[in-house]
DNA sequence: CTGAAAGCGCTTACAG
DNA sequence: CTGAAAGCGCTTACAG
């Protein structure tokens, strides 16, 4: 049974009331009147009438002759995370801009809901997935999930992994935040980092590790590296245990950064005082006291990874893109 | 041209597989054997050779057949907001295993964006809309904006709109929470809310008024009613201004319990015991003590608010459903 | 019990 | 310069 309740306007009808065949009417509302070699005349009929039926296109036919769909998938661990959620809104914006719509899909970081994913996405004839893959993924099993449609990394990326992607410069600006934190006269410097496979975390580490290794302040004991499965204990546990020592922090996610600093604030621990930090993505904690952190530009990365992901869709070649992005470290006004 | 690239198997390759026609295939993976009369065996078969191929339905090519895309919409102002964001995470998961794929539209509260938003559901056939409308709407202008396909307003609604339904006793939570306050000892009580035509903030408007006047206690000078295009600056006017006179605090919407608790913090005010505060929604700032809230139940709303759309698209009735959720006021540990 | 056929609304190679 | 026709991958009323 069909859909009887709403009678759209369709080529045909168009092509009725003005009086020509429906090709006509593809081609003169595709903007191919050069290729089907139609008139002025008949065009700009074609278009009036268009516009006054208020003809919009059935894009699902559309995609169905085309294999097409004019819709991409957002693939990430959970959109009502403020980093995700900020994704999900630049790209959505931006695709929107470029006539996309936005398939949401949330893993949880789960790795087989990673395989549901990609059903709903063939299922669907989406053109192209943005990626934000999942935590402790086996390296292996990560070829193996290739949907066979455009797809670009975004934010976290894999070693082994040869796909195109756009990161920010993780190693470089996590190794000066950590030589800020040494400037300014730290001297027991902690990180606060996930135990993870995932490069963009390994990255921040070894250059908390490179910059202080360097000053010869490297001290391994002060290294926490959270089971993200259980993150909040495991950080309040390593607080716990060494606040005592610490003089500076570094923190390698907006995520742990919310857990820490919620801890040193209701221990009564002085920030910016009794001990320095630094964060990455803005600290959402009302602490009365501003506190350096990473600003990875959002924005900028997801027209970025739009920008690579479309032009792999529209131009087919299997080129591989690996953009990075630099980072900066900010402190934001109270 | 065709998307060659990418090589699947339809009904018809399994239909050839097996030696039968399409239709039966059909039929079959539908789970409609009755329907076809199809025999025990053949049926048999063609599961068989489906699972062996590895099968995925082509939804868009059933969509054009059928008028349904199985696709959902979110029309949400702004998915990176956390209280949005989290009902987007909600409704994906729970429209995911109803087999539903979610479309996020954001409106950025602008109400031209929200004729495009429904242009792009049109244009898409996508089954229904699940509508966050946009703030400060022109009562007139909404039935205009009605795509004429299933639709249910969350949270937020109109007055003059009769449609489909999910909110929350905004008016008796408001009035609890404010009475709490009176019972707190609370003398000067204030309230921080929009400037807004939207009914909920309306309901919980004349509930904190409602329950103050009750007790004789209402002073319509410590209402602040922000602009939400400038509700940071409005509210830090407000609290600038009034501060000293306040010892309550009723905010309606958690947006607005950031601002003022921020503010509150920089200030190196007390909070619970310069001032008591009950806020919408759970104070993400970590002041180091617990302030108590109204709990939005969302996942709640989200779902009851899919299983509505989802009836209205099956059925095709046009009942009218209005749902009201009790929300609880709670206090967290810290 | 099963298959051929029409049709959803498009696009585009082809014929005239 | 324009139109008839095929086909994308499904569903389903219909004929046998």
């Amino acid at each position: 049974m069909n859909r009887k309740n709403i009678q759209r306007v369709s080529m045909q009808s168009i092509a009725d009331a003005v009086g020509v065949a429906r090709s006509t009417v593809s081609f003169v509302l595709n903007g191919k009147e050069k290729e089907g070699r139609i008139s002025e005349e008949v065009s700009l009929k074609v278009r009036t009438a268009a516009k006054k039926m208020n003809y919009q296109i059935n894009e699902v036919a559309r995609g169905l002759r085309t294999g097409y769909s004019n819709t991409i998938a957002l693939v990430i661990a959970d959109v009502s995370d403020v980093f995700f959620g900020t994704m999900a809104y630049h790209i959505q914006e931006y695709a929107e801009s470029k006539g996309y719509a936005l398939i949401i899909i949330n893993t949880g970081e789960k790795q087989e809901r990673l395989s549901s994913a990609f059903k709903t996405i063939i299922n669907r004839q989406v053109d192209g997935v943005l990626m934000i893959s999942v935590v402790n993924m086996e390296e292996g099993k990560i070829e193996q999930l290739n949907p066979g449609i455009p797809m670009v990394y975004v934010d976290r990326y894999f070693k082994t992994l040869t796909t195109s992607r756009v990161i920010i410069n993780n190693y470089e600006v996590s190794k000066a935040a950590t030589q800020q934190l040494v400037d300014k006269g730290c001297r027991n410097i902690a990180l606060i980092s996930f135990r993870e496979t995932l490069m963009h975390i390994l990255d921040r580490k070894r250059g908390f590790m490179d910059a202080l290794s360097a000053n010869n302040m490297l001290d391994e004991t002060l290294i926490c590296e959270a089971d993200y499965r259980n993150y909040k204990e495991d950080v309040v546990d390593f607080l716990n245990k060494s606040m005592s020592r610490i003089d500076g922090l570094f923190i390698v996610t907006g995520g742990l950064s919310s857990i820490a600093i919620r801890y040193m604030v209701n221990m009564g621990i002085k920030l910016q005082s009794d001990v320095q930090v630094i964060g990455f993505g803005r600290i959402d904690v009302a602490t009365g006291i501003s506190i350096p952190y990473v600003r990875q530009p959002l924005e900028e990365i997801c027209k970025k990874s739009f920008d690579i992901l479309l032009n792999r869709i529209k131009s087919q070649d299997d080129e591989i893109v690996d953009c990075v992005i630099p980072a900066s470290i900010v402190t934001d006004e109270l």
